[in-house]
DNA sequence: CTAACAATTAATAGTTACTAATAATAGGTA
DNA sequence: TACCTATTATTAGTAACTATTAATTGTTAG
C-alpha cells in the first residue's frame, strides 16, 4: 500500500505536468503514455480536479481569441520609445503596454518586459560604441497592467573607468512601479565616430 | 430559385463571418441563430470547406499554446523552449540565440534576452496560479554571441510562505554566461485545494 | 400539368472524448 | 478472514460531430 500510494502520487504528478505542457492530451493518450487504463487516467484527473481535455483546449483558446488583434511585436518596440536623451548622463523613454506583454490570467505585464525597458534605456545611454550590462539589481514595486504606459527615467549615477553604475526609474502614473541598478561596461573596440 | 439561390449564397456569406468572429459557435447554435436547420448549416459549412467547431477551436488554442510544437517565433524567441520541470523544484530551457537578439555591430546578444529567458523560467517552475517577480539580482559573466545556444537551469532554493528564492545559471558550451537570483512572490487568485 | 431540379430537412449509423455510476479484481493490512 | 486501496471493466448517457440516404417543398421549363 505505501509502495502503491507513493507511484500514484508520483504518476499524478507527472500526470498534471504532461497535460501542462500539453493540453491536448486525451485521456487516451495518457493511458498509453503511462501504461495504465484510460479509467485510472480518469480518476487521478478527477482527483487533482483537472477538467477533460476539450475543455481545457477551449479555455487555451479563449484566452488568446480575443487577444490577437495586436499581432506580434518587434523586437524594437519592447525597448520603448526614446524621448529624451543626455549621452552619458540621462535619458527618458516610454513604453506602451500591451496586451501581448501581459500574462493571460491577470493582465499583470511579464516582467521582462519592464526590464528590456529599463535595460535598453540604461544602454543607450552610455556614450561609447559598445556597452554590456554586467550586473543589475531589480525591484519590481507594483504589479503593471496591460494599458499602462510606463515612463523610464535612467541617470549615470557613477563612472569609473569603462564602469558605469546606471540608475532606473520607472513610473506609471507618477507611482513607482520599478526600480533598477545596472552595472554597464562599455568599450570603444575600433574607431570611434561621432554618435549613433 | 434565383431569390432562393441568392439567400442561400447570402447565408453562407453570413455564416462564415459568424464563424470569423466567433469560432466557438456550434451547427446547433448557428442553426438556432439563422433559423435554419442544423442539416442547412452543415451542408454550408461542407460547401466552404469550413471545419466543425471543435477543430476550429483546437486551430485557435494551438496558435499561442505555450506547449505547441510548432512555435511561434515572437513568444519563443524570448522565452525559449521548456525541456524539463518539476514544478516547485527547479527547471530547465533552452534558446537558440538569432541575429535579431544580438547588438548589429558587434553580434552580442542582449541582455533583456537573457533576463527573458531566465525569469520566464524561474516563473513556470512556481508551482502556482500566479508567479510575480519581486526581486532581481543579474550577473553577465560572458558575452554571448549570434547563433550559441544558451542552456538555463533555474533551482527553488528556499521557500518561505509565498516567496521563493530561485536561482538561475546560464551556460554555453558548458561556460558559465549568467547567474540570476529572483525572488518570486507567488499567489493563489482562486484557491481548489492544497497540495503536497 | 407534370417531370425535373435545387434547396432544405429528416433519419440513421458510426465516431470521439468524454461524465457518472457501479461492479469486479488483485494485493495488501489489521 | 474481512477489509481496504488501487486499478480496471462495464454500462448508460452526452455533445458535436461525419457520412450517407431519403423525403419534402418550391419553382419552373416544356
Amino acid at each position: 500500500m505505501m509502495i502503491q500510494n507513493l507511484n500514484k502520487i508520483e504518476r499524478q504528478r507527472r500526470i498534471k505536468e504532461y497535460i501542462l505542457r500539453d493540453p491536448f492530451l486525451s485521456d487516451k493518450k495518457l493511458a498509453e503514455l503511462f501504461n495504465f487504463s484510460v479509467q485510472t487516467i480518469r480518476l487521478d484527473r478527477l482527483e487533482m480536479g483537472i477538467p477533460e481535455m476539450r475543455k481545457r483546449i477551449i479555455k487555451v483558446a479563449k484566452e488568446t481569441s480575443l487577444a490577437d488583434q495586436v499581432k506580434s511585436l518587434k523586437r524594437d518596440e519592447i525597448i520603448g520609445e526614446l524621448i529624451d536623451i543626455e549621452l552619458g548622463k540621462s535619458g527618458i523613454a516610454i513604453l506602451k503596454t500591451v496586451k501581448s506583454m501581459a500574462f493571460n490570467r491577470t493582465g499583470i505585464i511579464r516582467s521582462h518586459y519592464i526590464f528590456s525597458l529599463a535595460d535598453s534605456l540604461a544602454i543607450s545611454i552610455i556614450d561609447a560604441k559598445v556597452a554590456l550590462t554586467g550586473i543589475a539589481r531589480l525591484r519590481y514595486k507594483i504589479p503593471v497592467y496591460t494599458g499602462q504606459t510606463l515612463v523610464a527615467k535612467a541617470r549615470v549615477a557613477q563612472k569609473k573607468g569603462n564602469k558605469y553604475l546606471v540608475s532606473v526609474h520607472v513610473k506609471s502614473n507618477h507611482e513607482e512601479v520599478f526600480t533598477g541598478k545596472l552595472v554597464i561596461f562599455s568599450f570603444n573596440d575600433k574607431v570611434k565616430k561621432k554618435e549613433v
